[in-house]
DNA sequence: ATGTCC
């Protein structure tokens, strides 16, 4: 690929220590990404692993706007609700979840208790696939709040161990990749011509990804017996944001500027809250999860060998996982993640963020139970 | 990641 340079190459840091498994063929992505026109900085994260075309984990600082650095899932994130119930027992409350497959139809589901949490329109009037929680590493969970790490901002936050929260990680399913192929048939991997009509349909997309994981929260505590609540944390990892006269793009990567986030392991290991507070050589951003250490191709091949399905549904640390997608619990099995625990260490020992607590998954919804991978409806 | 390529 020839490409006119106006700008010497970006800096690239990589937040992570010798001890981390950063496969090199994301770094080179980091530096492929660097040598783009305009970049000025690319961070990434100790969760750092390859992607289409960019690496995911990483925020990337340019005085031009690169729509792909974002990726097609614009607005995708994590929330955390709090929940109030008596008692969980995982099994109980695994067979109460919704389908969070079918969308939320306006007309059709009119009088679903769900939509309270709408206020005003949906953004970009974009209602397909509304209260979805998609596929790939999306997953709705119910857990616990296991160690307290920061007694003083727990307790701010209202959490106690023991407590229950409900996690959500989804985004713009279908509204983002729309963003995303509309620029990218007519400038491919090149920077937005028009920078703020690309941000008008971005920020819908921001929008609309957080009234999804309201809305499936929502649908969940209405189908579980909780009352729905507002988020105590919602963080967006794939988005782009104007800052000191630069674009920020965030893939995979957390704003980490005096925020709470949600930082989360796997279908199997607790999760991590931590208050981030990363400065500009981190592109004021920490890590969004335990992140990938093998290709979903290569986690279903070596899980097949390795693991049962029964195992992969019921968790070393006894929770349940619903998911009817065979493959689909093979590709995200907690050994194709990285060690969620290391990439906090990173963090911390980089001054980038202070855990305030973990989570302990009792139910981790993906997918509908008894159903395929091409599920209808 | 995705109403994606059957």
């Amino acid at each position: 690929m020839s490409q006119q340079h106006s700008s010497p190459p970006a800096t690239v840091t990589v937040f992570a220590s010798p001890a981390s498994w950063i496969e090199s063929d994301a770094v080179a992505q980091c530096h492929q990404v660097a040598a783009l026109d305009g970049m000025t900085h690319v961070a990434a994260m100790p969760d750092l692993h390859p992607g289409k075309g960019a690496p995911i984990g990483a925020a990337m600082a340019s005085t031009v706007l690169y729509p792909f650095l974002v990726g097609s899932d614009i607005g995708c994130g994590i929330a955390v609700f709090p929940v109030k119930l008596k008692r969980a027992v995982p099994e109980k409350l695994a067979a109460r979840f919704p389908d969070l497959d079918r969308a939320l139809d306006p007309e059709r589901d009119a009088d679903d208790p769900a939509w309270a949490v709408l206020k005003g329109d949906v953004p970009a009037g974009h209602v397909e696939g509304l209260g979805t929680v998609g596929r790939g590493n999306h997953f709705v969970e119910l857990a616990r709040i296991g160690t307290i790490l920061d007694a003083g901002h727990a307790s701010r936050l209202g959490l106690d161990a023991g407590d229950l929260v409900l996690v959500v990680h989804s985004g713009s399913r279908g509204l983002g990749e729309r963003i995303l192929r509309a620029h990218t048939e007519v400038h491919g991997a090149g920077p937005a011509p028009d920078p703020a009509a690309y941000l008008a349909a971005h920020d819908d997309a921001v929008r609309w990804g957080s009234l999804n994981r309201r809305l499936l929260a929502a649908r969940v505590a209405h189908a579980l017996g909780f009352e729905p609540a507002e988020p105590i944390v919602d963080q967006c990892h794939n988005l782009v944001e104007l800052r000191d006269g630069s674009y920020l793009h965030r893939k995979g990567a957390a704003p980490g500027d005096g925020r709470d986030v949600l930082i989360a392991g796997t279908r199997g290991t607790p999760s991590y809250l931590v208050a981030a507070h990363a400065g500009p050589d981190a592109g004021h951003s920490v890590a969004h999860g335990a992140g990938r250490k093998m290709s979903r191709s290569d986690a279903l091949r070596r899980g097949r060998a390795k693991h049962t399905v029964e195992e992969l549904r019921r968790t070393p640390v006894g929770s349940l996982v619903v998911c009817g997608d065979r493959q689909l619990l093979f590709e995200e099995a907690p050994t194709a993640y990285k060690r969620i625990e290391q990439v906090i260490a990173d963090l911390v020992d980089h001054a980038l963020a202070t855990p305030i607590a973990t989570t302990i998954p009792l139910v981790t919804y993906k997918t509908p139970e008894n159903r395929g991978k091409r599920g209808r409806r």
